[in-house]
RNA sequence: GGCCCCAUCGUCUAGAGGCCUAGGACACCACCCUCUCAAGGUGGCGACACGGGUUCGAAUCCCGUUGGGGCUGCCA
């Protein structure tokens, strides 16, 4: 048998689908698994969806997810000719009818009670082809279709069960089902790897390339599809589901690559964080799963963690740097990337997207710290001993050896000064430099900052802590 | 309504008749570690939808029920 043929075939919607780029991967594993060819074809027939820009995004997000095609992208808007040509056979060896009939007038003709959908009623008129016809396949009414699916077996659809569908529209354009066929089998492909929406409409494809008298049947994988919290099909509306919202969330492409890849197929050894490669070896269409799976973003969130963590430092701080530079809530020219790069080992095992970095260090490049009013209430206004504690930070630390191991010293001392905690003691003095109960150690932030303005900020809080024990007088 | 698909912890899954007192991961809870938060470690909670068969034996095979989903466009 000859090398698998596969196909990627979206239509331009201006972003990708997570649905479609787990299709896009799963044919691409699949490809490289067998040493097959893995096509990119652009379903635009529809000259709404055929702008360039929109294909290039495509493009750029398949390749921002790793996965490269062999061939292509075709473009359906410049094969239009192959399609009318299609039609045209079909139409003169009387496989196909013009038929004139508005969704309204097959509405009405429907009884009540009885299953909705077109009855055939133009097949025997003999009608031209004018701009209110559309051509329609003529379906057999007998017998049964097959379609053989790694996954799900052998699916039997009864013909009389089929309505006669529109496979060329009243201007002339192909529908999907008319493209599809002519392309499938003109590209030569040999297993179709695509969601179980498109399952219903399979026989209607196998029927219509026989028409064409297409004699090869390609071999179909219907791959589970993936829904939200209410089990329903992931919608536009409700959801973030284009590949690229998550790209601008801070998930890395190997992260969603690797979970998109646990949704309906599980690697062997239960391992779940895996290589690419080691991927590509172990997959296999027939071990797919056949139920639908919830799109859980808590998981990817800690697949993308496991990822950021395992960066060399140096890649972390690359990474980051963009999500620093854009949009900061500090004066732009006070970002030092070297006081970053000082932290960012702290800050890369407590972060689940690079999107959560600016948060996390915007203490050290912000004029002066936000202090959240709840945590000032708790480890400040709540602690009898935060005035007397950051006196007394403020007079260690004007002289200890500006370094984390010797401040740590240095506020263990003032700690015990109190008979306190050391977790106690120190929480003052991070909601006065950081503005926040948690965030990254604080003495290697302390140290980062810089002495004088921790200084400078801890004498503020003081003042703060001061004013708000007197009484405010009034008027 | 009709056609089609599906059914293991809350979630993603392992499981292809005895290895299952059903394993792992996420989430959650507790404890340990600990300057906060994370990370890490330990432990815990937690599932074969239901009913019939087949079989010495069923999460695994068959049938039915129930439940969920998809399709039913001159969208793809």
């Amino acid at each position: 048998m000859s090398a698998p043929r596969v196909r990627f075939a979206p239509a331009p919607t201006g972003f990708l689908h997570v649905g479609s780029a787990r299709a896009a991967l799963f044919n691409w594993m699949f490809a490289r698994h067998t040493g097959g060819t893995f096509v990119l074809r652009i379903e635009d027939t529809d000259p709404a969806r055929s702008r360039d820009e929109l294909v290039e995004g495509i493009e750029r997000t398949l390749h921002w997810l790793g996965l490269d095609w062999d061939e292509g992208p075709y473009r359906q808007s410049t094969r239009m000719h192959l399609y009318a040509e299609a039609a045209a056979r079909l139409l003169a060896e009387g496989r196909a009818y013009w038929c004139d009939c508005s969704r309204e007038a097959i509405d009405a003709r429907t009884p009540p009670g009885a299953p909705p959908g077109y009855d055939g009623f133009c097949r025997e008129r003999g009608l031209e082809r004018s701009a209110e016809t559309a051509l329609r396949l003529h379906l057999p009414d007998e017998g049964e279709t097959v379609v053989h699916d790694l996954i799900r077996g052998d699916v039997h659809f009864d013909h009389a069960t089929l309505e006669d569908v529109v496979i060329q529209r009243r201007d002339g354009t192909p529908t999907f089902l008319l493209a599809n066929a002519v392309d499938d089998a003109d590209m030569a492909i040999s297993h179709v790897i695509r969601g179980e929406d498109l399952l219903p409409s399979t026989p209607k494809v196998l029927l219509l390339r026989q028409a064409l008298g297409n004699l090869e049947v390609p071999i179909f994988a219907h791959l589970p599809l993936l829904v939200d919290d209410k089990r329903a099909k992931l919608s536009k509306r409700r959801h973030a589901i284009a590949v690229e919202d998550y790209r601008d969330q801070g998930y890395l492409p190997e992260a969603l690559r690797n979970y998109l890849a646990l949704l309906g197929w599980a690697p062997p050894d239960g391992r779940e964080i895996v290589p690419l490669d080691e991927m590509v070896e172990a997959f296999e269409v027939e071990a797919v799963n056949k139920a639908p799976a919830f799109f859980d973003t808590v998981k990817l969130a800690h697949v993308n963690a496991r990822y950021l963590r395992a960066l060399p430092v140096a890649t972390f701080v690359r990474e980051s740097l963009p999500w620093l530079m854009q949009d900061p809530p500090w004066p732009p020219e006070r970002l030092d990337p070297a006081v970053f790069e000082a932290v960012a080992p702290l800050v890369q095992e407590r972060v689940q997207t690079l999107g959560e970095v600016p948060a996390m260090v915007d203490f050290l490049f912000l004029e002066e710290p936000c202090i959240d009013d709840e945590s000032w209430a708790k480890a400040v206004t709540g602690l009898p001993e935060a005035g007397a504690v950051l006196d007394d930070a403020i007079a260690a630390f004007e002289s200890c050896p500006w370094e984390a191991e010797a401040i740590h010293q240095a506020t263990s001392d003032v700690a015990v000064g109190h008979g306190l905690k050391l977790a106690k003691a120190q929480a003052p003095i991070r909601v006065a430099v950081t503005g926040r109960r948690v965030g990254p150690p604080l003495f290697e932030s302390l140290q980062a900052l810089g002495r004088a303005p921790t200084l400078e900020r801890l004498r503020a809080a003081r003042r703060r802590w001061a004013s708000e024990q007197s009484p405010t007088p009034s008027p």
